[in-house]
DNA sequence: TCTGGGGTCCTAGGACCC
DNA sequence: TCTGGGGTCCTAGGACCC
């Protein structure tokens, strides 16, 4: 048995548990840049707004509502997260965390302990979570992973379950398929979902009873031949268990959309360094090392201009590393390969894939070992600075602000930013 | 017409997830 | 004027290896 918990809509209940007179009222939270909806309350989602709109389009709307409107606090969202899932880890036998709001847990070994059902076992840990971090979860149980996220679904829809549904029996399987729609299965996005609906297949039940060959050759390969099967009841997908809770992750990525489009190559260079470094400091987190850089350019794909919207270039690195100075002069070099004067720039990132355990990467034939470890001194040394003294204390010239800049031009827009009450002593709130 | 078989790695692209 | 930022996995073709 799978159990998936959900927070429901994390950020938003973020935000409420510092401000309770938000319950109740419609509330968003804007992506970066303040540029789209990425989380809205239950009372948003009844006014008709939906995941991704463009901020600028409803803006009336929301004013007309009076919507609380959230700029994206990852730094608070992130720390709630980890106080959500630690305690998962304390009651589950083992726990997949699948992104900043989900885990799944495996229950196998759990099922001989249990002395009243999964139902109740669900329901405390609910009641618990609630409790200890002021975040309300929903929870769904089922024999494979892809049943346990639908059972979910149904535990949101359908308030009467009271934030649970376990599917403990062939007639509730069979039942629970029938309420959800096709495209609301995971796995199936808006391509397979439209092929899927053209060939009368429209819930999951349906999707359920399709042939093995139909799912291989219309849905992904042996990815849609899992997803039947799932459907069916026959798990396919283990879970993905991480010790301490953070998944090493096979690639890593910082990227933004600037403030406004930029076209100045030293206001990009300064752009890309600092997302560079960021990756960097992700990088030497997991203890891993790049052997792959990879830096691309975005253009918008609003406006008259054709595609391509993007274009990059990936660097093969001689050594695997994590080293800020040097990832930060691939960077750069990469950019400079890739530039084209005249052109606006609306966006920029750094990936670093083909990441090994760092340490593992053999010296080079003609490299002095002590260079690289008094390099490895200094990166930990520069971390510790920056998680004691806050992000961007110690950093590279290169990417530090020219004189006269209060701020970097591709810095983007968060009007209405929270403060990190749980992650800064400045920002604690205080009660009188 | 016919050309060995079995690997790996790389790249590009496509689909999906939250 | 203003449209996010992370990730995953899979496929297919070509280069290259023995």
């Amino acid at each position: 048995m799978y159990a998936l918990v959900d927070c429901n809509n994390f950020y938003v209940s973020c935000e409420r548990v510092f401000q309770p007179r938000l319950d109740g009222r419609p509330v968003v939270v804007l992506s970066n840049n303040d540029g789209c909806l990425i989380a809205r309350s239950a009372e948003a989602k009844a006014l008709g707004l939906r995941m991704g709109d463009p901020y600028f389009q409803v803006k009336p709307l929301l004013e007309q509502h009076h919507v609380t409107v959230f700029s994206s606090n990852y730094a608070l969202y992130g720390d709630m997260s980890r106080r959500v899932m630690w305690y998962l880890g304390q009651v589950a036998p083992a726990v997949e965390v699948y992104s900043i709001d989900e885990a799944f847990l495996d229950l196998h070994g759990l099922v001989p302990f249990v002395v009243e059902s999964l139902d109740a076992y669900a329901r405390t840990v609910r009641a618990n979570v609630l409790a200890r971090t002021g975040i309300p979860t929903c929870v769904g149980i089922a024999p494979t992973k892809t049943l346990a996220k639908l059972a979910n679904r149904l535990a949101k829809k359908l308030p009467a379950l009271g934030g649970v549904l376990h599917l403990d029996s062939e007639d509730r399987r069979r039942w629970a398929l029938e309420q959800v729609a096709v495209e609301d299965v995971w796995g199936i996005g808006r391509q397979y979902a439209t092929q899927l609906h053209a060939a009368g297949i429209t819930t999951a039940a349906a999707l359920a009873g399709c042939t093995e060959a139909y799912a291989r050759r219309h849905l992904g390969g042996v990815v849609g031949a899992r997803l039947v099967r799932e459907l069916r009841g026959y798990p396919c997908l283990g879970l993905a268990p991480s010790e301490d809770g953070t998944l090493a992750r096979r690639s890593l990525c910082c990227s933004r959309t600037f403030g406004r489009p930029l076209s100045a190559f030293p206001d990009v260079t300064g752009a890309v360094s600092a997302f560079a470094s960021r990756a960097a400091e992700k990088l030497r987190r997991q203890d891993g090392a790049a052997h792959l850089l990879t830096v691309f350019l975005g253009k918008s794909r609003y406006g008259l201009e054709p595609p391509p919207y993007s274009c990059s270039t990936t660097l093969t690195l001689p050594v695997a590393t994590s080293d800020t100075v040097e990832l930060v002069r691939y960077a750069r070099a990469a950019l400079k390969k890739l530039w084209q004067p005249g052109k606006r720039y609306t966006n920029a990132g750094v990936v670093f894939d083909g990441l090994e355990p760092a340490g593992q990467a053999q010296l080079g034939l003609f490299e002095a070992a002590p260079v690289s470890e008094k390099r490895a001194r200094l990166m930990a040394e520069l971390d510790a600075l920056n998680r004691r003294f806050g992000k961007g204390t110690v950093r590279l010239a290169a990417t530090v602000l020219a004189p006269g800049q209060s701020v970097a031009p591709w810095e983007g827009q968060a009007q209405w930013r929270t403060p990190q009450y749980t992650t800064r002593l400045e920002d604690l709130l205080l009660v009188g």
